[in-house]
DNA sequence: AGGCCGTACTG
DNA sequence: CAGTAC
DNA sequence: GCCT
């Protein structure tokens, strides 16, 4: 602990506030007292600069505070023993809370009922609502979530049911975590989940975009433990429109009615499209995946994360991998940079350990148990091994076990298998990324030699590609033809295609295809780059046109997105897999007998979203 | 205590 | 079926 | 590691 705070105090990370926008500024016109009356702790010194940040100013004269901020090992008597004997001379005393309580005023963006019962500290009696209601100091105490402010006292029922429970804090923190932003920009209109680019996106940084990020993630978790029954079986399909406004998120507490309602009428009221067009090339480029990581003031953090991710990736510590990259999407979708282990446990997905963990980086600037598990020897060597294409983590496990710990050393004793084999050959090439000009390039020489066998074909260019990469590790191809219902449909063609970049020298290796017969749909192979004789990763999916929309969702990710659309489907009794959305009938009891489900929908992505009752998120939106 | 996406291909 | 890739 |  103390080593952590000398460290932190020394590279001076934490005594820099940085000042926040003017709409920011919710403290402006707030004077903080702390007690204890020190900013020694650096815990406490980190939310003394956060509060600064956002406009308060940090007294040490307690008359002229407007908030007294209590450390809540403390209790209330320790306060009280303050309070001057002869009162305050007229002036409105300050209102007492916990330390929680400007954090929170922070997360939310707006003043929050500082009389709630979660900010009192520990012995504090209740204070009756009249006096507290007001916060005169505040020229606009509705700065909060746009349609809210439409009526005041539903504003101020909603803000003050805030987080009720901050123990169990799931419940609180979904209702508001997806509710930041600016609202001022916003008005009366609503946040705007929708359009987000909308006029304001030009001036100014819009976090609304993560915001339906969040929104979006938001809302899975919430299914996961809501019947949704509500007569889905004849909405889905007919009426679209209808179900995606009932799924939507208005399943949360009832204080947030009028919110939803703004939100989603303002997505109904979408632009036409050619707006639609306009504003979302726009947002393509700055939602894309550059402005969302290097913006983020949570940036270093998710850095760091993402390295002891890999670190267990590597280890196959799978499920805790998967607690990590539920972590790291959490974070980025923070337009706030998240500094403490409260602020961060209040996140969804965030437990105690990632919160302590979070509070060290930020803090440290570094993780103790990464320096660690970058130590080890072997690491390094699993690391180099993995990259091996067709060979996982359990071949890397045996190799290190072995004792190999180069890729010399596998060369000379492994026995490989004939795609192992290709991934050592050319390692270096196939773990080059591939520039979006020359992905590009590539998808035009198969597309002409696909022409020439049949003009009707399709050839789609999916994976990190479609979502506006600037490079991408491999090249996924979706092979369609308009009026196809089937794979096989489509496998003749295939096949004569393979053999005719074979012949042109275009295709230089199989990794993995669909042997004759089966019901193959996928061809994995290498080809040749563009400009130098350099190897690439290309893959091809066989997609009938029935199915287009689910193998597009399926191809273009990423794979966090995809994981999040099943998993919403599944609470949701659907399926979704990359050849359609199902409705589930039943699930086998050993599982062995799934009973297929019917189709509700596969041709079309954007139906898919809106089944699913996911606002749609053009390609380049999908980076989680 | 038990789930954490769902599928295709290889050997 | 386990392992791997997507 | 997180969540129900």
């Amino acid at each position: 602990m103390a080593t952590k705070a000398t460290r932190g105090n020394k590279r001076g990370r934490i005594s820099a506030p940085s000042v926040r926008p003017e709409d920011e500024q919710i403290f402006k016109g707030l004077s903080f007292f702390y007690v204890p009356d020190n900013d020694i702790a650096p815990a406490r010194r980190l939310r003394i600069n956060r509060a600064k940040e956002f406009g308060a100013s940090w007294t040490r004269d307690l008359m002229t505070a407007t908030h007294v901020v209590v450390d809540k090992k403390l209790e209330y008597k320790d306060v009280e023993k303050m309070w001057p004997k002869d009162g305050f001379g007229g002036r409105t005393p300050p209102k007492v809370v916990t330390e929680d309580y400007p954090l929170d005023c922070i997360q939310f963006r707006a003043i929050v009922d500082a009389s709630q019962r979660k900010y009192l500290v520990n012995g504090q009696p209740e204070v009756e609502e009249k006096e507290q209601e007001k916060e005169p100091e505040l020229p606009t105490p509705a700065v909060d979530f746009g349609a809210q402010a439409k009526s005041k006292s539903k504003s101020k029922s909603a803000v003050s049911s805030l987080p009720l429970k901050p123990q169990h804090h799931n419940k609180g923190k979904w209702d508001y975590v997806p509710r930041k932003g600016t609202p001022s920009q916003n008005g009366d209109t609503g946040i705007q989940t929708h359009s987000p680019s909308k006029g304001s996106d030009k001036a100014g940084h819009t976090p609304l975009l993560q915001d339906e990020l969040s929104e979006y993630i938001s809302m899975m978790q919430e299914f996961k433990d809501l019947p949704l029954d509500v007569d889905e079986e004849e909405d889905a399909q007919s009426t679209a429109n209808e179900s995606d406004a009932q799924l939507d998120l208005d399943h949360r507490s009832g204080s947030e009615n009028e919110s939803q309602r703004a939100r989603r009428s303002s997505r109904r009221a979408r632009p036409t499209s050619k707006a639609i067009a306009f504003e979302d090339r726009f947002a393509c480029n700055r939602a894309g995946k550059k402005d969302a990581n290097q913006d983020n003031p949570n940036a270093r953090t998710i850095e760091i994360l993402q390295k002891m991710n890999g670190y267990y990736e590597r280890i196959n510590d799978h499920w805790r991998t998967i607690a990590y990259r539920k972590a790291i999407s959490i974070l980025k979708q923070q337009s706030v940079k998240i500094t403490t282990e409260e602020e961060a446990y209040r996140l969804p997905s965030i437990g105690r350990r990632l919160a302590q963990k979070i509070e060290e980086i930020v803090t440290t600037d570094k993780l103790q148990r990464l320096e660690c598990a970058e130590e080890d020897p072997t690491d390094h060597a699993l690391q180099t091994f993995l990259k091996i294409y067709g060979v996982g983590n359990k071949i890397a496990e045996q190799w290190i076990a072995q004792g190999w710990r180069t890729l010399e050393d596998v060369k000379q004793h492994a026995k490989l298998t004939p795609s192992q084999r290709v991934g050592m050959e050319h390692y270096d090439d196939l773990n080059t990324r591939i520039p979006r000009m020359e992905v590009t390039a590539l998808g035009d020489i198969v597309k002409k030699a696909a022409a020439e066998i049949d003009a009707a074909v399709q050839l789609i260019i999916g994976g990190s590609y479609r979502r506006g990469a600037e490079s991408s590790h491999d090249i996924d191809l979706i092979v369609t033809k308009p009026g196809t219902e089937s794979v096989a449909e489509l496998r003749a063609f295939l096949s004569r295609l393979i053999d005719q970049l074979e012949r042109d020298k275009f295709l230089v290796a199989r990794l993995a295809s669909s042997h004759a017969g089966g019901d193959g749909s996928k061809w994995h192979g290498c080809c040749n780059g563009e400009y130098r004789p350099i190897w690439r990763r290309i893959d091809f999916l066989l997609v009938p046109e029935a199915e287009l929309g689910a193998a597009l969702i399926y191809f273009t990710g990423n794979d966090i997105f995809n994981r999040s659309m099943r998993l919403l489907a599944s609470k949701k009794r659907m399926r979704l897999n990359q050849r359609g959305l199902y409705r589930d009938v039943l699930r086998g009891p050993n599982r062995a007998k799934i009973t297929e489900g019917e189709l509700v929908e596969s041709r079309d992505e954007k139906r898919i979203f809106e089944i699913l009752g996911v606002k749609w998120r053009e390609p380049w939106e999908r980076w989680c």
